[in-house]
DNA sequence: ATAAAAAAATACCAATTAGTATGTTTTACA
DNA sequence: TGTAAAACATACTAATTGGTATTTTTTTAT
């Protein structure tokens, strides 16, 4: 990797640290420069202003890190249930993500998916993307027979997203607790399914 | 009511309108003074500082909104799957909220609980409040037999509120169209406790 | 080794921001 | 009716903000 590829890499890696905790509203670029070693010229070398460095955190940052933590550990396998719940609870309790911020892309949604457009839009297609890979979890367990008494795999996957959502949010009122709390009741919504 | 206190009224629901829409740390005291017949002078002659606004904001605009919104229509009733689905259903259909702005309360614990304690005691107290009007509703279910397979009241007030503050989010991305998915599927666990 | 392009560094700008100091107007009370 | 306090209005401040213009350094290619 160039040096350049290097500098614009710490650039988006300490925009997302920034970004996850305080929101990127409220993230100034002179923070980003402050905390690196890095200069506002070189910033704005790479990125034409900062709404560009922020769709490019989303897109070179955030997605990779959601195909590692919610895609990859989603494979079809022989019980859905299991499978999800052990998704939900690997996610839930990785050291990557601190309880008081909760998660960064629910954080992002949250916070700009509104005030947006192109945020909405690549906030969108990295929901999607998630949205699909359980979805195609929850209609193996269909086909299966294992989830016999669904009759929509959509509601159930929305409801089990909202969930997690959610309960990120909770988790910065009430600590990680409330994440144990929700993930008994998970297990048991799961096993309805069967 | 006074003058003086119509003036502090109108300070805090036109905050409360920008808070809604953009969050906190975006919304300046500018935007606020800008929009209605006040002055900074005033501003600050009401408010010490845009923190004391901001807590004063929740528990004199959000709160009494949110009695009326989301505990008033929790009544103890023959079958409180229905009231609680009910109460749902109100809220997420309800003029009040736009769909691409998600819910004010849940919107400001995800931005501001992480940042600043004083609103993370006050949204917490907030919280508290409506987390114990379901409980109370889902206890009573048990006690009368209604919900018989509830082994556990807090996982599945965790679990409902849970869900209503991702389905706020998800609605930012996909529209009104997710809480009637969401609804539905709401319906179908709340009738599995039965 | 050299020159050109890439990549950075520095200095600066105008607008915005929360808040303060001081003055004026309005209200309340005797 | 007059006075004092409350409630506001105005002007200003220092710091921050996203971004620009220009210069310098580093890298790359010949």
């Amino acid at each position: 990797m160039s040096k350049a590829a290097v500098t614009r890499l710490s650039i988006l890696q300490k925009a997302f640290e920034f970004i996850y905790r305080k929101g990127y509203q409220a993230t100034s670029i002179d923070d980003i420069v402050a905390t690196t070693q890095v200069t506002k010229g070189a910033f704005f070398y790479h990125f034409r202003n900062k709404e560009e460095m922020g769709l490019a955190m989303i897109s070179e940052v955030m997605h990779p890190g959601m195909i590692e933590a919610m895609i990859k550990p989603l494979v079809v396998a022989e019980d859905p249930a299991t499978e999800i719940y052990a998704m939900m609870k690997g996610l839930l309790q990785s050291p990557m993500f601190d309880v008081r911020y909760g998660c960064p892309a629910i954080n992002l949604i949250e916070e700009m998916s509104p005030l947006n457009a192109q945020f909405n839009k690549a906030l969108y297609k990295l929901f999607s993307e998630w949205t699909q890979a359980i979805q195609h979890v929850v209609e193996q367990g269909i086909k299966t027979g294992r989830f016999n008494k669904i009759t929509d795999s959509q509601q159930v996957v929305y409801f089990i997203i909202s969930g997690y959502g959610g309960i990120r949010n909770m988790g910065k009122l009430l600590g990680a607790d409330a994440y144990q709390i929700y993930l008994k009741e998970l297990k048991n919504y799961l096993n309805s399914l069967a």
